[in-house]
DNA sequence: AAACAGTGCGCG
DNA sequence: AAAGCGCGCACTGTTT
């Protein structure tokens, strides 16, 4: 079969040519601010190792190991620590190795482990993000290729340098690196990307009329939602964390087809590493005790979860969201798999087939990633291609982030790239694609004039 | 020296 | 029965 429409193969000519572009014009780099940032991380480093070298930790790895000593070796800190001091270890990876990551080690009380953590993030910070942009930086531009023939999914891809993956969850560690990136003389970086559209996109394949409502109905939030249920906590007492771990930890690994057993380990490790509290201000495992939540539970699938514990609540609440709240969406699941599972193969909204062996997951999110990632792109070539030239605009967009746009914007167009943004991203893909039957939405984020990436505000979008 | 598998981590 | 999806990059440790 052929793998693909004459629409979706528009699409991706129009695409690879509007991303070529992109690619040409290339993003500014602040080179002195890399100077300094380079060698203020290098000296940073320096200190934490030596502090690090001097604990018992690294005393018994060196009697350990000795001429192999590595301390940055992963499989070298498992074995001292869970080999060797015998701290208790819960997970192994695939390969029967002690895993050794974030996750992993916050189970282990010793204070080299942070120390060992955060020498992991700056060298992480200086090698991938710092020096990178070095060795990809031509006279004082960065120029990341864009790629549309990459992926399983039909999504982009971002390379030398990788400009999907640029820091920005972590305060700290988003303004050492987009400090780097900077607007061109007279102008300011603006960000505009869609609200939620990977749920948007979504429901226009299922159709659920409940989480349509929560998309459409701006009083309702469904994040905050299951923040409450999943910490039974009432709505006046989630604060912003609590509502990002319903998030992040319940509502989209539940849309990507997790289960409640990792669910109910996230949403319990982050009370202690994001230290949640109530509004009122008490420690949020102190409250789930007062509702008869004690323990995390033993998260073992070959077991029955204990009443009182976190596990049991979490898989009750499973159960809830996806037969009580959301059922259409969860037939949806269903018979879309089915229907794969007859053909070999399913099609995505955007004229895109899909064929080999998936895993249900992989058939269930392919769709909705891609054709997510395709409105940006129409809007992407829409706007380089045609509008910006045609209202021969100086606006200059340097970037995409799947479902966000960055542009290099002359202060005095700043309005009216806001205004063409909308109307292009939303009034007119809607018109363009009559399957879009859920209202789409964007947010934009712009930085003061010369000021960087890091800089950047959110800003009201003008109608 | 180059290639490869494995691991971890940054982003949506 | 099986149990998050997609990427790119750096690094370790082994094999070719």
């Amino acid at each position: 079969m052929k793998p693909y429409t004459k629409r979706s193969y528009d699409l991706l000519h129009e695409g690879v040519l509007a991303l070529a572009q992109i690619e040409a014009v290339g993003m500014r780099v602040d080179e002195a601010y890399l100077a300094k940032a380079i060698h203020r991380t290098e000296r940073r480093i320096n200190r934490l190792q030596t502090t690090i070298k001097k604990t018992d930790v690294a005393r018994i790895w060196k009697k350990t190991f000795r001429a192999k000593t590595n301390l940055n070796s992963n499989e070298q800190l498992g074995k001292i620590l869970f080999g060797v001091m015998k701290y208790p270890s819960t997970l192994t990876t695939p390969s029967g190795r002690f895993k050794t990551d974030g996750e992993a080690l916050s189970g282990v009380d010793h204070p080299f482990v942070q120390d060992w953590l955060r020498l992991q993030t700056l060298q992480k910070a200086l090698s991938t993000y710092l020096k990178g942009l070095v060795r990809e930086m031509k006279d004082g531009y960065i120029h990341p290729f864009f790629h549309l023939h990459t992926t399983q999914t039909y999504r982009s891809s971002s390379d030398k340098i990788n400009f999907h993956n640029q820091p920005v969850r972590d305060p700290k560690l988003m303004r050492l690196i987009r400090t780097a990136f900077i607007p061109r003389e007279g102008r300011q970086l603006v960000e505009v990307d869609y609200s939620g559209l990977e749920v948007t996109i979504s429901a226009c394949y299922h159709k659920d009329p409940r989480m349509i409502e929560y998309i459409c109905d701006p009083t309702k939030d469904m994040h905050r939602d299951m923040a409450m249920e999943c910490y039974r906590l009432p709505q006046a007492e989630v604060t912003k964390p609590v509502r990002y771990c319903g998030k992040n930890m319940f509502v989209f690994p539940q849309f990507y087809g997790d289960w409640y057993i990792d669910c109910a380990r996230s949403l319990w490790e982050a009370i202690d590493k994001m230290k949640l509290q109530t509004t009122s201000g008490l420690p949020l495992k102190a409250h789930l005790a007062q509702v008869g939540i004690h323990s995390l539970g033993r998260l073992d699938p070959k077991e029955r979860p204990q009443p009182g514990t976190l596990e049991a609540h979490i898989q009750q609440v499973e159960q809830r969201f996806w037969k009580k709240k959301f059922p259409t969406y969860a037939r949806w699941k269903k018979s879309w798999y089915e229907a794969y599972r007859q053909k070999g193969w399913f099609k995505t909204l955007t004229g895109f087939i899909c064929q080999g062996y998936m895993k249900k997951n992989e058939v269930i999110n392919y769709p909705v990633q891609g054709s997510a990632f395709h409105c940006l792109l129409w809007a992407l070539i829409e706007l380089v291609k045609h509008e910006l030239k045609r209202r021969r605009m100086k606006t200059l967009v340097v970037g995409q982030i799947h479902d966000s746009l960055v542009a290099d914007v002359p202060v005095g167009e700043l309005e009216d790239y806001l205004k063409l943004a909308y109307h292009v991203m939303v009034t007119r893909l809607m018109q363009h694609w009559k399957w879009i039957c859920v209202p789409l939405n964007i947010e934009a984020e712009v930085s003061p004039p010369g000021m960087s990436w890091a800089d950047v505000k959110p800003m009201e979008i003008p109608k």
